[in-house]
DNA sequence: TGCCAGGTATCTA
DNA sequence: TAGATACATGGC
């Protein structure tokens, strides 16, 4: 990887680095198109970036701030070609997927906002799950000037009620969020100690609270809580695995990094890409 | 207009 | 224990 101060931000050059693949694969909800590039939050700051045919270019960014937070956020001390090589190589139809998706990292986002963004993404289409969530924090979060505002903390839904989450349109998942924030504000539910554990306990953790289940648990251990082998099940893949692997299969045959697996599969089968 | 969406809880046999 | 059904809402 190559790191090269312009004038205004800093180009990445580094194998495996897409802007458009990472922010249009699914893993995340907070960012949008923005001319040539993709403008969001994350982390509480306000960020633009775009491809470009020398790299990828984050605008205003200075290399202290990118070696503090952005560096680990986009995933780029890891090596993806090391990872891809860990995939069974036989499979050729991942190997299609990851030459056409490659240009995925997956984002190390952080674990309140994965585990909330992905309770409201259950049984719900991204660009309606982008509404909702853009709507709970500008009526929730931090302004973060120009429009855009920070995710609101567990602590600050935690006091609300349903009522005051009516004009999110969130339906049946609106008792849901109020219980998982009363849980993390309270202590109940500990995420750094989420993190700490094996995948199964962390996963058996995150099961036991109402409104979680098997696909939601696992795409925040996957997003949110660095979890690589935790391998999200939802509509898309069931039908990868129908259509291509058969009943029966495990996914742990991808290997220690199967939830990349996934993600590569889960973009490449919504042909959504770019 | 009807199907479907990065599913889960609950009911029923 | 496994399969069926209800659930809110709106994008397409």
């Amino acid at each position: 990887m190559e790191i090269l101060q312009k004038n205004d931000g800093l180009l990445i050059r580094c194998d495996s680095f897409s802007a458009a693949q990472t922010f249009l694969c699914g893993q995340c909800f907070r960012f949008d198109r923005d001319g040539d590039g993709f403008v969001g939050v994350a982390n509480g700051r306000v960020i633009r970036v775009s491809d470009t045919d020398d790299g990828v270019f984050i605008h205003g960014m200075t290399a202290a701030d990118f070696d503090a937070y952005w560096r680990h956020y986009f995933d780029l001390d890891r090596d993806y070609a090391a990872l891809q090589a860990t995939f069974p190589q036989g499979d050729a139809h991942l190997m299609l997927a990851v030459r056409e998706c490659g240009g995925i990292r997956l984002l190390n986002q952080d674990p309140w906002e994965a585990l909330l963004s992905f309770i409201i993404s259950q049984n719900n289409n991204i660009p309606r799950i982008k509404g909702v969530i853009k709507n709970m924090c500008r009526l929730f979060g931090d302004s973060l000037g120009d429009g855009f505002y920070a995710f609101p903390t567990a602590e600050r839904l935690a006091g609300l009620t349903l009522t005051d989450l009516e004009p999110l349109r969130c339906g049946y998942r609106a008792p849901y969020i109020l219980e998982c924030a009363a849980d993390v504000a309270s202590g109940r539910l500990d995420l750094a100690g989420v993190r700490a554990m094996s995948y199964a306990d962390a996963k058996k953790r995150l099961l036991a609270v109402k409104g979680i289940g098997p696909k939601v648990a696992d795409c925040a251990l996957l997003f949110g809580f660095g979890f690589g082998q935790a391998f999200p099940v939802d509509t898309w893949v069931k039908k990868v695995m129908r259509d291509r692997y058969g009943d029966g299969f495990d996914p742990a045959s991808f290997g220690p990094y199967a939830g990349f697996a996934q993600q590569y599969l889960f973009y490449y089968e919504r042909g959504t890409r770019e």
